[in-house]
DNA sequence: ACGACCCTTCGGCCGCGGGCGAACGGTGGC
DNA sequence: GCCACCGTTCGCCCGCGGCCGAAGGGTCGT
């Protein structure tokens, strides 16, 4: 008979979620994977500098795992994040590591694509960067959301989404929470995640209030968009446009 | 010049804090130390079934990575999580990964350990099994919890920590927050965390509500505990002895 | 039909790291 | 002072797995 000891029956299932996430490539892949879009291998391979055959081997192992769903069309396989939850987790993890203490001139975000990726992004699937992180703090001094006692919206936020149009009975099926806070890696600040988060950030890119820089996660507010938030949020549309890089303290 | 691709820099940290809890032993020890109590490497080692020398490599680089603390009292070194932060994110990983789909009888938790664990226990520094979920339902029926937007204490919550004695400023200064949702991995169902959670833990335990079955983490419900909980929370003692295996629902 | 392209599988290489036992130092009991 | 015990360090073994290039199969464009 083996020597099996009183270890916990799911240290085995937990080394193998965590070994995932364990390899450099993978790692990178899953960050990519973050903007919600389906790359292909070769893209991937690209990125991370690896040969195809091995991001091939990489892709099987986090499909297989569960992290990762597959979808083939033609010639090509896509392949993205399984869903919110995967999602989720790759931040979570991802916010207690990323410590860049300060964003310091000439330091990490010098260069014009990280400045952009700072001021207002994507995170998955709901804004972040400080645009993601001014309309959380906008929403919580307005009393339509509650951080001070846990994160959850209030009545008035609810009917704010609603009367924005949000359809905050989506997918009210699954066990997604409404809203939930998602820890920014670049402000270190809590902002809006969860359905309502989702939806306020479809609703947002929908009515070309933002709009995608490029291909990447990267947003941009638009003229319209500063003033239609700003107006409903009843904050200055220079909190949401944030051309400088100041750093604003959250107005408890 | 190397050739230095796009990747994400998060990538390497990712991979490095993945990397901690990929290993099975490393896990396991974990998984073991979310009883909040102090181990040494000898006992680690023998609940793991390692030798020594193996357990002080694993330890050295938890303890490297930041997951644990060592304090060394005389000739022994003891080990422990280093703090909320690190039991969530075992806690978080470990509820993505232990879906034992059903409890059936003769199944997993046939035995009375795994039994009573199921019954009650401390998840770290908070309740969880069915008394957890059992107390964070009825606080959320008697609106002192709202979970149905996010995850909050109401007004009327906070008062009746209070009153129950709970000092909701400890350890305000830190980013912790208030309240939160922990996934139970035995209801599969969320119960209070935080640091509200922790108060309640600590102030159920302190009375005699409740008491630690052994060494380990499972605790126990005492007859004035089920009283005074039951008539504080509004609902039939039974609900919190809990003595039968039935599974109730959340009574929305 | 042919080539281009993408993905996958396979064999081989190599380094990381988890495992052990032996040896060493530090602490406390006798 | 001696021994017992705990923890750590070291050398060693070995297997896992990340990496590549080569080869094979599938799909689309021409």
């Amino acid at each position: 008979m083996d020597t099996h000891h009183a270890a916990d029956p799911a240290a085995p299932g937990l080394a193998a979620l965590a070994g995932l996430l364990a390899d450099e490539t993978r790692a990178a892949v899953c960050l990519a994977l973050l903007d919600r879009r389906a790359w292909t291998g070769a893209e991937l391979a690209r990125a991370c500098g690896v040969a195809p055959s091995t991001m091939s081997e990489h892709l099987a192992r986090l499909v297989d795992g569960g992290l990762l769903t597959r979808e083939r069309q033609g010639r090509h396989a896509y392949v993205r994040l399984a869903g919110p939850d995967a999602a989720r987790l790759v931040e979570d993890l991802a916010a207690r590591v990323a410590a860049p203490a300060r964003p310091a001139p000439g330091g990490l975000h010098a260069h014009s694509a990280g400045r952009a990726l700072a001021r207002g992004r994507t995170c998955y699937d709901h804004l972040a960067g400080r645009l993601g992180v001014a309309v959380t703090d906008a929403m919580t001094v307005r009393g339509m959301l509650r951080q001070d006692t846990g994160f959850a919206l209030t009545d008035d936020g609810v009917a704010w989404l609603t009367d924005l149009g949000a359809d905050l009975a989506r997918s009210a099926s699954s066990r997604r929470p409404l809203a939930r806070s998602c820890l920014d890696w670049t402000e270190r600040r809590p902002h809006l995640a969860g359905t309502a988060g989702a939806e306020l950030c479809r609703l947002v890119l929908d009515r070309g209030w933002a709009a995608r820089i490029g291909t990447g996660r990267a947003v941009k507010v638009t003229p319209l968009g500063a003033r239609e938030l700003a107006s409903r949020l009843g904050i200055p549309a220079a909190e949401l446009t944030a051309a400088e890089e100041t750093r604003r303290s959250p107005s408890a």
